[in-house]
DNA sequence: AGTGAAAAACAATGGCG
DNA sequence: CGCCATTGTTTTTCACT
């Protein structure tokens, strides 16, 4: 485990989670560090596995995805087994973006990115609630997204 | 203006989205394309704003960002400049990952990742609940995340 | 719209302060 | 550990089908 980060790392982190198109030119001339310091600390901190990916980040009304919901479910009984299929099935829909167990009366939040609500209640009626697991199902549509960059704090 | 897009542009946004770190002769070989077409369908795909950014995935774990919370809203007094001056704030907050308006009894739901519940509270008690506009927060942590990885189903 | 080859830009590597 | 110079890849542009 490479515990520390310096003040460069961490630098580099934030300007790569933002824009990871810049070239390491660019970022080095951000930082003050040359372009070759840049490759080879790009290099550890994904071998380290703290950079976990590069993705392309796309805009989701253009692609006619317009409706983004928030799902709580609440299960019935609470088997490992029945636990261990309903994991299994959220984590394989591709229209589940998020899925986190959660503290409180819910027991997972999934958020789902659809075309339109006849998608969505598609999902919740002919996917979600005929799993044996599920006991409940309560979701909330997003009507405006102010923020969605899922940049971490750095 | 962005019209249709064909087969292959959307076999070239789903690899991207995925993994936008190979190389235009990779995507290529995978979809049955060259590599100058994918340069040139990636420019337009880039200039039409389907493609919006390039993004580092960034490991929380690994960045001492152990806390990932819901955190819904609720406004007390629903004043035009009350909800600005609120939102203003939201989509400052650098904890803030997302922050969307929802259908039915919660007004605002964000999502919030930190370092630790001290610093959740610190957010809830020192940032959220002192605002005007603030009447109620209530706050879920995610034990547990099946999935995170934000991808749009295409 | 598509390809392939040349030119330009970039990342990665080895040597040196 | 840092920067500079060289090498190998990759992207982009151009000529053409």
């Amino acid at each position: 485990m490479s515990g520390a980060f310096d003040g460069f790392d961490l630098k580099i982190l934030r300007v790569l989670q933002e824009n990871a198109a810049l070239t390491n030119q660019e970022i080095g001339e951000k930082i003050g560090l040359s372009a070759s310091q840049l490759s080879r600390r790009r290099q550890k901190l994904e071998q380290d596995g703290v950079i976990r990916r590069y993705r392309a980040s796309l805009d989701p009304d253009a692609l006619g995805l317009g409706v983004t919901a928030y799902v709580g479910v609440t299960l019935g009984a609470h088997s490992r087994e029945n636990a261990r299929r309903f994991r299994e099935m959220v984590t394989t829909m591709p229209e589940v973006q998020e899925a986190h167990t959660l503290t409180g009366d819910v027991d997972y939040m999934l958020k789902v990115v659809v075309k339109d609500l006849k998608a969505l209640g598609r999902i919740i009626n002919d996917e979600l609630l005929p799993h044996d697991a599920v006991q409940n199902v309560r979701s909330s549509i997003a009507m405006e997204t102010l923020k969605d960059d899922n940049l971490l704090p750095l």
